[in-house]
RNA sequence: GGCUCCGUAGCUCAGCUGGAUAGAGCAACGCCCUUCUAAGGCGAAGGUCAAAGGUUCGAAUCCUUUCGGGGUCACCA
């Protein structure tokens, strides 16, 4: 396919080599190729050229050897192609130079765009991005800053690559979890000398953390009362309870007499599950869920309030985050939404009816299962509820040709389901609709269980970052005369720098580690690595004052090797786009630094004495310096002036 | 168990739509600041690409099997 030689080097060279091989092929000998047999590859750092023609798939072809070949294609494009210098085969590769004109043009043509790499805005069509969507009774965690990251900058990058792109979230504001955190509020929040119950104004929390103080506080009270209960009925204490949950009871009890230890604990489990639905907090929950429903304008004013501290909370860190979202989607307005669809599909007999009146889909001749749509009480389901949010939004976008939903691998499967269904139901966007699956992040100790209070908080581990580049930063001491306002930006500039681009920079669909030591580290491969080639690089340019580009001056080695990185951006750009991957971005960014840097270290620009030499260099070094801004613009990374 | 993703240097990761001697960073070792920011550069060291078969002129990359790990198989979301 043509992006993986877009990917590999420039790609108008090797179009032009391609078409001339593929005009003149039958003139040297004596027989047609097709366009896969013409295969190029990045040169071998160990060998002269800029790119390489992999000669081996014209052997049989031909009947002659390698050498020949390699010799006679390569005469061919020299005289054919006048910005071929010259060429080598070596084994069966035909390396070629391009000529410094051909290297001058590429470099002129990054350093004199602004929007180097970028296509024309909304020249290619509308896609939704859905990222973050929490539910609003947990704080954000370290795994959901990876999917706002990732989201955020996956919209970014299909920006840079023409698309009109709507971000978005679907916050998950309803359900019997958000009855559980309102009525432990209720219930459990100390009143103070005012009569108040706790309030983020009067404790100072932020209002996603109370929210979710009483959503763990519930799970305790939860927890402790069903242990009571299972207390009882292990005492025998059954008075209360219906004889149809009392011979559960008792036949859990008897299946675990000589079971192992793990079949034990999945029937304690079972028991656990039956005492919590004999618990008066459930009973309670499940009745605020009713009034809610109902629109008990009491249980509605508690809701509205206690969403709106999250909201407010939440609103705090998106913005420390950096990320933003064009339209926001509120479960509690597209809950109800899915049940026409789905009576629309059981009418043209894509689902079908049991005798409960649940809805399924049969997915079996997919490979799949059934799948239940609507419960035999005729409520939604999750399923339902995405089957309607995703036909809403496309009657709110009418331009839309996708949905990318940014959410955890652990949802493959109902994304698989998701889009299989859509499709069935006629819809002709279905396939355009992708799940970015990402891996989950594991701590050095292992996994993050909210259970076992092992979570990363979003907002302590940025202030840590945040912190911890203040205290090196201030260690290396380039802000002499920085106002503590610079000095700030600069602090949150690396540290979130730092911390984005350690999420971004490996592969999302991989599971991945997070070690907080490494994560704040400078060196090496890191976000704050670039920003200081970056920093380095606008010292330098402030020094130089003004230059033009001057063509005459020659190039050596070091800064072809940069240009051919630079003129490799439109393309990694297109790469990053159609793979969904902020990764590649990052990876390349690096890649650019590094060469720039052993470029830099390899002379010095401003005593270069020739005029044109002087002018060259510095304007390579203003298109790096572009580049990465821009780069790391798709990131979410801003680069600093000084640092 | 079915389905699915993953396994590359001591550690964290690139490379994977087949091509030359498998690359970085971290850690550990040795160099380079009287010249543009050393958060940098250079050097050396580190590998049975989980294992075994297969396809191919050629396999880390594709196919099969095995081993090891994750996820998922709810009238939860």
């Amino acid at each position: 396919m043509l992006l993986t030689q877009l990917r590999i080097t420039n790609f108008l060279m090797e179009t032009k080599i391609k078409a001339s091989l593929l005009a003149h092929f039958h003139s040297l000998f004596e027989v047609e190729i097709t366009e896969q047999l013409v295969q190029f590859q990045k040169t071998k750092k160990e060998f002269k050229g800029d790119t390489t023609l992999v000669l081996f798939p014209f052997l049989k072809l031909t009947g002659q050897n390698p050498a020949a070949i390699g010799a006679k294609i390569g005469e061919l494009l020299k005289t054919e192609l006048s910005l071929i210098a010259d060429f080598n085969v070596v084994g069966g590769f035909l390396n070629m130079s391009f000529s410094d004109d051909y290297w001058k043009a590429q470099l002129l043509a990054c350093y004199s765009d602004k929007s180097f790499g970028f296509l024309a805005p909304a020249s290619k069509p509308a896609i939704m991005v859905e990222y973050s969507s929490p539910n609003t009774n947990k704080p954000l965690h370290l795994g959901h800053l990876r999917n706002n990251f990732l989201g955020y900058s996956v919209a970014e990058i299909l920006k840079a690559a023409g698309h009109e792109v709507i971000k978005t979230q679907i916050i998950n504001d309803r359900g019997i979890h958000i009855c559980k955190s309102m009525l432990a509020w209720q219930k459990f929040s100390p009143i103070n000398e005012k009569g108040e119950r706790e309030t983020p104004q009067n404790t100072g929390l932020k209002g996603d953390k109370l929210v979710g103080k009483y959503y763990v506080e519930f799970d305790k009270q939860f927890n402790a009362e069903a242990k009571a209960i299972i207390g009882l009925w292990e005492n025998k204490a059954f008075d209360g309870f219906s004889t149809a949950t009392v011979e559960k009871f008792n036949e859990f009890t008897a299946a675990k007499i000589g079971k192992d230890e793990k079949a034990c604990a999945g029937l304690d489990d079972k028991i656990k599950e039956l005492a919590k639905n004999e618990t008066n907090l459930l009973r309670e929950a499940k009745d605020l869920l009713v009034r809610w429903e109902g629109r008990d304008p009491e249980v509605y004013l508690l809701w509205t309030t206690m969403n709106g501290w999250v909201y407010a909370g939440f609103e705090e860190t998106y913005k420390k985050m950096g990320v933003n979202f064009d339209r926001l989607y509120y479960e509690s307005d597209t809950f109800i939404l899915g049940k026409d669809i789905v009576n629309e599909g059981l009418a043209k007999g894509v689902f079908y009816q049991k005798e409960d009146s649940s809805v399924w889909v049969d997915l079996t001749d997919e490979g799949l299962d059934h799948k239940l749509l609507l419960r035999s009480d005729g409520t939604s389901v999750y399923m339902t509820q995405d089957l309607g949010t995703a036909v809403d939004r496309f009657n709110d976008y009418p331009q839309l040709t996708g949905i990318l939903y940014t959410v955890g691998n652990e949802q493959d499967y109902h994304f698989k389901v998701l889009f299989l269904i859509l499709a069935k139901m006629g819809y002709s966007w279905a396939k355009s609709c992708y799940h970015i699956s990402y891996g989950m992040v594991d701590l050095p100790s292992g996994k993050m269980k909210s259970r076992e209070g092992t979570v990363v908080d979003a907002d302590d581990l940025m202030d840590e970052i945040v912190a911890s580049a203040k205290e090196m930063t201030s260690e290396r001491g380039h802000i002499e005369g920085m106002s503590d306002e610079e000095k700030n930006n600069l602090f949150q500039t690396i540290g979130m720098g730092g911390l984005k681009y350690y999420l971004l920079k490996v592969d999302p669909k991989k599971r991945m580690l997070f070690d907080p030591a490494e994560s704040i580290e400078l060196n090496g491969h890191t976000g704050p690595f670039i920003q200081y080639a970056y920093a380095r690089i606008q010292s330098l340019l402030s020094k130089a004052g003004s230059f033009e580009f001057d063509a005459t001056a020659t190039m050596n080695d070091a800064e072809k090797e940069v240009v051919k990185q630079l003129a490799l951006y439109p393309a990694i750009i297109e790469d990053a786009a159609t793979n969904f991957s902020p990764a590649i971005i990052a990876n390349y960014t690096y890649e650019l630094v590094k060469l720039y840097n052993q470029f830099y270290q390899s002379i010095y620009i401003l005593q270069e004495e020739d005029a044109a030499i002087k002018s060259l260099r510095l304007t390579l070094s203003e298109s790096v310096a572009n580049v990465i801004s821009s780069s790391m613009s798709l990131l979410g990374i801003n680069v600093p002036k000084r640092m």
